[in-house]
DNA sequence: CAAACATAATTGGTCAACCAATCAAGAAAA
DNA sequence: TTTTCTTGATTGGTTGACCAATTATGTTTG
């Protein structure tokens, strides 16, 4: 009735991998169908069996890819009560993706060009933004209650970290002879502790 | 023996406007040479006629783009001598520029993915940044020898005043419900000024 | 001064390559 | 056998690039 029973996720899985892989390797202009079959090891019709059409597997990739980094910050940030440390563990996890999972970042930032004509990627984005400064925005709510930092507006707080490691993030990915990765994670600790500080 | 003399530079320039302007509207996966034609009001033959290909038109709008940025952000920050209001022009001047002058916001944005995969778009937009931090920089040492600053690493300060900017320009564009053009502001002076503030 | 000339600028059409999407037909699993 | 999966060839359409022919604009010369 039902035959190769849960073989649709794989594939999907499949083709969105090859997809992000893609766009890594080549970009968002150099990005076929055929390419992305070939990596994924399928026939071109098979893209079109799972996805409606080219654009359904970029938003599935875009969300695969937001999934990802998500994962990646809130889980180098788990088990660490400090809130000092914690946010120390955090930024370092962020930045750390745009020079060690550079694949990552690449098709992370490639969406950001896209999005801005694509009311569906847009709002994936906005969303992953949106509990991301609400999750640094908690961290720092922790650390006004225990005394550590000064009173601050937590969602004003997360966005101004989040900023200030994208921007970061870009500047170590497209002038690397800027600064290193660990002078980056270090100006960043000092400015968002300098700003969390009372008095 | 040289007919329609300093007909060229007008040609190149309208042609590259147009192109900015397809980016700006259409995004960079939709660009083509036809519409950029279409747009300059000239034939498509003329296109292979003032650049080799498609890329260097791309390389030329780039080029234009951050010359303008940046001739922006000068202008705006000039005249001032007081280093804090000076500072706070410019971080008014480059965050408006994702509000007010969002089409060139946007073509700056789409850039940063194709960078990835272009070493010339990546040193046109190294030079960018390079200059910018130093230019941050020098303000940022006038505050330091006025006694208005701490002392701190001028490039340092110029790549985290950058970064936040850029980060927050960011948030401000695809994610306009986050916070205001005037919010973002007034974070961003606050937490620069505190990481800039003695002691 | 004007006719003949030289070269730059511009056009519109052509073309091979490539693209996303479709489909008929068959393979594989239940 | 039936249903789901998968293939690879095909389709209609678009793309960037190229080019021969034409026009516009100065220069030179008689």
């Amino acid at each position: 009735m039902s035959p190769k029973v849960g073989i649709a996720p794989v594939r999907r899985r499949q083709i969105v991998d090859a997809t992000i892989r893609c766009l890594a390797r080549d970009g968002y202009s150099h990005l076929t169908m055929n390419k992305v079959a070939r990596r994924a090891r399928v026939s071109q019709g098979i893209l079109h069996y799972y996805f409606a059409d080219k654009h359904a597997i970029l938003v599935a990739a875009m969300q695969r890819v937001m999934e990802d980094l998500e994962r990646r910050v809130v889980q180098e940030a788990r088990g660490i009560h400090d809130p000092r440390r914690r946010l120390r563990a955090l930024i370092h996890a962020c930045l750390s993706v745009a020079t060690e999972a550079r694949e990552f970042w690449v098709v992370f930032v490639e969406f950001w060009g896209e999005m801005m004509h694509d009311r569906a990627l847009m709002e994936i984005n906005a969303d992953l933004y949106t509990r991301e400064r609400r999750l640094i925005g908690r961290i720092v709510t922790r650390g006004v209650r225990s005394g550590l930092f000064r009173r601050v507006r937590p969602e004003q707080a997360g966005g101004i970290i989040l900023a200030l490691v994208d921007g970061l993030s870009l500047q170590l990915t497209f002038d690397s002879k800027a600064f290193s990765l660990a002078e980056a994670s270090r100006f960043c600790e000092e400015a968002i502790f300098r700003y969390l500080a009372k008095k």
